[in-house]
RNA sequence: GCUGAAGUGGUGGAAUUGGUAGACACGUUGGACUUAAAAUCCAAUGGCCAGAAAUGGCCGUGCGGGUUCAAGUCCCGCCUUCAGUACCA
C-alpha cells in the first residue's frame, strides 16, 4: 500500500523545529554585507501560569515580521529573554519557603518549551535573564555609571562627575546650570576645597544621577515597600490593589527629570502609536508659565509659587498652601494653631485614594499669616487646603478665584473677594479661565492687554523687581529605585559613615545573597538584612561576613535591590552581544545594531519600562556608551487577547437548609430568571427572596479532559486528543458536573427556566487563571498545530486592537491549510506530485496578485488581511488544478512567515536542501495582473456599471473607444451624449450620460 | 472634565485611502458522499419588494446636515462605546 500522505501537522512540527534548533537556522551575525533589522519583543516575565493564547499573539507577529525581513535579505537579529526578577516569584517563595531561583528557572523552562512550540525564529544564542548575575552585572554597572554623573543643562548632557569637581575646585559652583536638589546652597571654590571629605560627598549626592536622598515615598504596607509614581493606579497598588500611603524614607531615586525635555523632544523622532506618545507626553507634563515668590509679612521667609497665568497676577486674592508644605507649622498664628493642626492632621489621615476620590468637598483653614503682594504690596492672607497637592509644582499656589474654578470655589465657600480682572466678563458664578484676547483691569501696568502680551509683561515686571521669572514646570517626578524586596539586584554600593560608597566595577557582579527567609526583618529591614553574609570587604573586595564588619575596612551593603525596571531598561542593547565579558556590548556590535526597528509589546508600559529605557539609552548616549540616544525605533503596540468568562448567579442571601443544621442552604437562579426576579425587585413578594435579592457571580471551571476518537480517515486508528469541555454545554449548566466540581454547592438549589434548563451568563474579560478563562496555546497546537495557531491569532483581527478569543472560528484556518497541503498532493492517495509544466495565465496572475498583497500586508503589519488573501490563493489554485512548480515554489515562501513549519516540509518536498527562511521572497511582476492600473476621472452617475476585461497597456482613447463599442454603453446612454467615462483599476466602467 | 481611538450583517472583521459596501472566515440552512457519525466537497446566506425562474427594483456602514458625477471613507453638528488621564495651579 502506497503511504499515505496528509498533512500531518504534529510530526511535521517536531521535525522542523528539531531542525532549526540543530543548525541554528535563525543565529543572527555581528557582521554582514546584509543590512540589519533588529525585531524584538518584550521579553516576559515567566509566570507560574505558563503562556495562555493572548501572549504569544505579539511573538507571531513581531516573527513574521523577521522572517519576511530574512526574505527581504536582511540580517535579521531577533531575540528572546525573560525579565524574571521580580514580585510573583518572590511572594511564591515567602508562602512556601522556596528559593524564588528554583521557581523562576522551572517558569523560565515551560516558558520556553512553550515558545518553541509554536516555532518561532528566535535567536537563542543569545537569551538574557534579567535575574542571572551574568546579565545582571550590567545593570549594576549602569547604575554606578548613573552615580558617577551629573547633568550639565548648559551642555544639555550629562558628564562624569570628575568634571563637576575640578569646576566646584576651581570656580564653586555658582556658574553651574545643572539638575541638583532644590536645597543646594551656593558655595565659592575656596569653600569647597576647604570642605571636608564627608562634606563634598553630601553636596556631590545632591547632583549625582543617581543619589540617595530623605524624600516622601509612596508606601505600600503591604507588600512592605515603596512604589514608583507609575506603579500606583487609582491611589492603590497596581499589582494587588492595596492602598499606598506618603511616606518620608531615605531611598535611591534616578534623577529621570533632569532629562524632561529629552524625553519630550526625542517623541518627534520616533514612529509610535499617537496614545502611547500622548501618554508619555502627559505624564512628563510640561507646563509653561512663571515661577512667583511672595514674601511672608512679619516673618522672615517667603512663598515660591508656580503659575500658568503670570498675567492674572493683580486678581490674587488668597495663596493656599498644601497642608504638607514645610513653612505651615513656621508661620501659623498662635491664633489659629489648632485649627491648622486639626486640620492637617485630618488630611494626613485620610489616604491618597479618599483624596482623590472626594473632590467635591470644599476644605480649609487660615493660618493667620500674610503674604505681601509683589506689586501692589497689599496684605494676602495665607490659607491652607487640600486641594493644593505638595507633590506637584511648588507645593502652594497664588489663589486667582477670577481665573481659577478652584481658586473660586474656595473663595466663595470661605468669603473671600474675588477681584474682578477681566473686562466684560462675569464671575461672579464661576471663574473664567479661557487663555484669550479678553483685556486685562484693575491690573495696573496690565490693564487693556490681552493674555499673550500680559503673560510676557508680567514676566518681565516679577523679573524686575526680583520677585519671580518665567519658568517650565514638568509633572515628571524622580523615580524611586529601592524596593525592599528580595528577589532583585542589589546595589553595588555599601556604605561608610552613612555615606555611599560605590563597589569597584571590576568587581561586578556583587552577586544575591543567601537569606533564611524572603521577608522583611522583625525591625522593618529589607530582607536582605536578614542575609549573614552581606558586608563588603574593602582590602579583600569580596563578600564577607556581617560579622567582620569594623567600619575601617569592612562596611555593610545596601539592604535595598533594584525595581523590576531596572533589568528592562536596557536589555535590548545586551542582546547584541550577550556573551561579552568586558562590556555591556562591545563597541562594533553597538555601532552594527544600533537600536530596535522594530519593538512590540503591549500599551500598559507607557509611563514605565518605555520611558525609563528611553531615559537610560539617552544617558548613556551622553556618557558615550552607546551610539543611539532612543531605544526603539518603531514600535507596534499589540491588542490583549481577552478570554470569556462564564458566569452563573447565585443569590447572595443565605437561607438556611431546614434539613440541615450545618451546612447553608444556597440558592441559585438561571440568569434569565434572574432578569425577571430583578425586573421584579421593587415590588415585595418575588417568590421566597423578598430581602437582599442580589447575585454574586461565579466563574465556571473548564474541565480538560482526554478524549478518545476512532477516526475513519486515519484508518480506524485511535487517536487521542486533548479536548476543553465545560460544566457548560452551549450556554447550558451542567449542574451535576458544577455540583461535583464545587462540593461546597452540592445541596444548593438551582432555580431554572420552564425546560429544565440553567443558563449561565457570558462576559469577555482579561485572560487568568482565577477565571477560568485561559486557554493554553500548547492545546492549540496539539488539536490543530502550531501554524494553525500562528495563522489563525493573525485571523482574528488588527494586531493593535483587543480581541476576545474565540475557538470556534479555528477550524477555518485549519481546513485552510489542508487545502494547501492538498494543491502540492494531488497524486494518488494523497501523494506528493508537482509538475514541471509551464504555469498557465490564471494562476500566474492569482501567484503575483498574491504576492503583491502579501507584501504590502506585512510592511502595513495588517496580517490578518493576509490570511485571507493566501486562502483566496489557495481555493483559486485549487479551482485552476493548479500544480505546477512555477507556482508552488514561490507560494510555500509567501507563506512561510505565517506557517513556517508546512512551508518547510513542502520546501523539502518540492526537493530542495536547507531551510526555507534563507531563501528570497517572490518578485512581484505586474505583467501578470490583466488590469488596468489607469483610471481616467471622467464621469458616474451610479447607476450606469457593467463590466468589461480591459488589457493594460491600453490608452485612453482605445478605452474610450471599447467603452463606446460595448453593446451596454448605448442602452445605458439612452441616446444622451457621455460626459465622462471612468475605468477604475481592475474592470468596472462607469459611464454618465 | 481633558486627550486619544472607534461605531459596517447573526459573529470576527474586509474595502486598493473618494470609485461594484459586506472580501475572507465563523455560524446558519440545504445538498452530495456515508448503514451512521466524523471528515470532505458543493450551493445559498444584509434587509425588504416583485417574479415559477433567470432576473429586476428599493433601502442599507451610529444619528442629522453638507461637499461631490460618486461618501463607510472628506467637512460641520450631535449620540454612543472603549482606552488613557485628572484637584497639575
Amino acid at each position: 500500500m502506497a503511504p499515505m500522505s496528509k498533512y500531518e501537522f504534529n510530526s511535521i512540527e517536531k521535525k522542523w523545529q528539531q531542525y532549526w534548533a540543530e543548525h541554528n537556522t535563525f543565529a543572527a551575525q555581528n557582521e554582514s554585507e546584509k543590512p540589519k533589522y533588529y525585531v524584538l519583543d518584550m521579553f516576559p516575565y515567566p509566570s507560574g501560569a505558563g503562556l495562555h493564547v493572548g501572549h504569544p499573539l505579539g511573538y507571531i507577529a513581531s516573527d513574521i515580521y523577521a522572517r519576511y525581513k530574512r526574505h527581504k535579505g536582511f540580517n535579521v537579529l531577533h531575540p528572546m529573554g525573560y525579565d524574571s526578577f521580580g514580585l510573583p516569584a518572590e511572594q511564591y517563595a515567602i508562602q512556601t519557603g522556596q528559593h524564588p531561583r528554583k521557581t523562576t528557572k522551572e517558569n523560565i523552562a515551560r516558558y520556553r518549551q512553550q515558545l518553541d512550540t509554536i516555532g518561532f525564529s528566535f535567536d537563542w544564542n543569545r537569551e538574557v535573564r534579567t535575574s542571572s548575575p551574568k546579565y545582571y552585572r550590567w545593570t549594576q554597572w549602569i547604575f554606578m555609571q548613573l552615580f558617577e554623573s551629573w547633568y550639565d543643562y548648559n551642555a544639555d548632557k550629562a558628564r562624569p562627575i570628575s568634571e563637576l569637581i575640578s569646576i566646584f575646585s576651581s570656580e564653586g559652583n555658582t556658574s553651574v546650570n545643572a539638575a541638583c536638589d532644590a536645597e543646594v546652597s551656593d558655595f565659592s571654590s575656596e569653600e569647597w576645597n576647604g570642605f571636608s571629605e564627608e562634606e563634598k560627598q553630601q553636596i556631590l549626592l545632591q547632583y549625582r544621577l543617581t543619589y540617595l536622598a530623605e524624600t516622601e515615598v509612596n508606601w505600600c504596607p503591604a507588600l512592605g515597600t515603596v512604589l514608583a509614581n507609575d506603579e500606583i493606579v487609582n491611589g492603590v497598588s497596581e499589582r494587588g490593589g492595596h492602598p499606598v500611603v506618603r511616606k518620608k524614607m531615605k531611598q535611591w531615586s534616578m534623577r529621570i527629570t533632569a532629562y524632561a525635555q529629552r524625553l519630550l523632544d526625542g517623541l518627534d523622532k520616533i514612529d509610535w502609536p499617537q496614545p502611547l506618545k500622548d501618554s508619555q507626553t502627559n505624564w512628563i507634563g510640561r507646563s509653561e508659565g512663571a515661577s512667583v515668590t511672595f514674601n511672608v509679612k512679619d516673618y522672615d521667609a517667603s512663598i515660591e509659587v508656580f503659575t500658568t497665568r503670570p498675567d492674572t497676577i493683580f486678581g490674587v486674592s488668597f495663596m493656599t498652601l498644601a497642608p504638607e508644605h514645610p513653612l505651615v507649622s513656621k508661620i501659623t498664628t498662635d491664633a489659629q494653631k489648632e485649627k491648622i493642626e486639626a486640620y492637617v492632621e485630618a488630611t494626613a489621615k485620610r489616604s491618597e485614594r479618599e483624596r482623590m476620590a472626594d473632590v467635591k468637598t470644599i476644605s480649609g483653614e487660615f493660618t493667620g499669616a500674610y503674604a505681601e503682594h509683589p506689586f501692589t504690596k497689599e496684605p494676602i492672607p495665607i490659607w491652607i487646603g487640600d486641594y493644593v497637592l505638595a507633590s506637584y509644582g511648588t507645593g502652594a499656589v497664588m489663589a486667582v478665584p477670577a481665573g481659577d474654578q478652584r481658586d473660586h470655589d474656595f473663595a466663595r465657600h470661605f468669603d473671600i473677594p474675588i477681584p474682578d480682572i477681566f473686562e466684560g466678563v462675569d464671575i461672579s458664578e464661576e471663574a473664567y479661565a479661557d487663555k484669550d484676547s479678553t483685556p486685562l483691569m484693575n491690573s495696573d501696568f496690565l490693564n487693556g492687554l490681552s493674555y499673550n502680551e500680559a503673560v510676557n509683561k508680567a514676566i518681565e515686571a516679577l523679573e524686575q523687581q526680583g520677585a519671580g521669572k518665567g519658568k517650565i514646570n514638568y509633572r515628571l517626578r524622580d523615580a524611586v529605585f529601592s524596593r525592599q524586596r528580595y528577589w532583585g539586584e542589589p546595589f553595588p554600593v555599601y556604605y561608610k559613615n552613612g555615606l555611599p560608597q560605590l563597589i569597584d566595577a571590576k568587581h561586578l557582579p556583587l552577586t544575591l545573597p543567601e537569606v533564611s527567609a524572603y521577608l522583611p526583618t522583625e525591625d522593618g529591614q529589607p530582607p536582605l538584612g536578614r542575609a549573614d553574609k552581606w558586608a563588603w570587604d574593602t582590602e579583600k573586595n569580596e563578600v564577607v561576613e556581617n560579622s567582620k564588619i569594623d567600619d575601617e575596612k569592612v562596611f555593610p551593603l545596601e539592604l535595598n535591590t533594584m525595581p523590576g525596571w531596572a533589568g528592562s531598561s536596557c536589555y535590548l542593547f545586551r542582546y547584541m552581544d550577550p556573551n561579552n565579558e568586558e562590556q555591556l556590548a562591545g563597541e562594533e556590535a553597538l555601532r552594527y545594531w544600533q537600536n530596535v526597528d522594530l519593538y512590540l509589546g503591549g500599551s500598559e508600559h507607557a509611563t514605565g519600562h518605555l520611558l525609563y529605557s528611553r531615559f537610560w539609552t539617552k544617558f548613556l548616549y551622553d556618557r558615550k556608551v552607546l551610539p543611539v540616544d532612543e531605544p526603539f525605533k518603531k514600535l507596534i503596540n499589540q491588542g490583549m487577547i481577552l478570554g470569556e468568562s462564564a458566569f452563573v448567579q447565585k443569590v447572595s442571601a443565605v437561607v438556611r437548609d431546614e434539613n440541615s443544621s450545618t451546612e447553608p442552604f444556597e440558592v441559585f437562579v438561571s440568569s434569565s430568571l434572574a432578569e425577571k426576579a430583578n425586573n421584579k425587585f421593587s415590588k415585595p413578594g418575588v417568590q421566597e427572596f423578598e430581602d437582599a435579592f442580589s447575585y454574586i457571580q461565579m466563574n465556571l471551571k473548564r474541565i480538560k479532559e482526554r478524549k478518545n476518537v476512532r477516526d475513519i480517515n486515519m484508518n480506524n486508528q485511535v487517536h487521542s486528543y486533548s479536548d476543553i469541555s465545560y460544566v457548560i454545554n452551549n450556554n447550558e449548566l451542567d449542574i451535576e458536573g458544577f455540583k461535583k466540581w464545587r462540593s461546597e454547592f452540592s445541596n444548593a438549589e438551582f432555580i431554572t427556566e420552564k425546560d429544565g434548563t440553567f443558563k449561565v451568563t457570558r462576559e469577555v474579560e482579561k485572560m487568568s487563571k482565577s477565571k477560568y478563562n485561559v486557554v493554553n496555546p500548547d492545546d492549540i497546537c496539539e488539536q490543530y498545530g502550531a501554524d494553525t495557531l500562528r495563522m489563525y491569532e493573525m485571523f482574528l483581527g488588527p494586531i493593535e486592537q483587543a480581541k476576545p478569543w474565540n475557538t470556534a472560528g479555528i477550524t477555518g484556518v485549519h481546513s485552510f491549510l489542508k487545502k494547501l497541503w492538498k494543491l502540492y498532493h494531488g497524486g494518488e492517495n494523497g501523494s506528493f506530485q508537482v509538475s514541471d509544466d509551464a504555469a498557465d495565465k490564471e494562476s500566474l496572475k492569482t501567484l503575483h496578485k498574491t504576492i503583491k498583497k502579501v507584501e504590502e500586508d506585512i510592511e502595513n503589519f495588517s496580517f490578518n488581511t493576509s490570511v485571507s488573501t493566501f486562502m483566496i490563493a489557495v481555493n483559486e489554485l485549487s479551482a485552476q488544478n493548479c500544480n505546477q512548480r512555477e507556482i508552488l515554489e514561490p507560494l510555500a515562501i509567501l507563506i512561510s512567515p505565517y506557517a513556517p513549519h508546512i512551508a518547510e516540509e513542502l520546501w523539502e518536498k518540492l526537493g530542495h536542501n536547507g531551510s526555507i527562511s534563507k531563501v528570497a521572497f517572490p518578485k512581484f511582476e505586474e505583467k501578470h495582473l490583466v488590469e488596468s492600473s489607469k483610471e481616467y476621472p471622467i464621469s458616474f452617475n451610479g447607476k450606469m456599471r457593467f463590466t468589461m476585461e480591459l488589457p493594460l497597456d491600453m490608452s485612453k482613447d482605445d478605452i474610450e473607444a471599447a467603452v463606446m463599442a460595448h453593446e451596454k454603453t448605448e442602452q445605458y446612454l439612452e441616446g444622451r451624449t457621455p460626459k465622462r467615462v471612468i475605468v477604475v483599476p481592475g474592470k468596472i466602467v462607469n459611464i454618465v450620460g
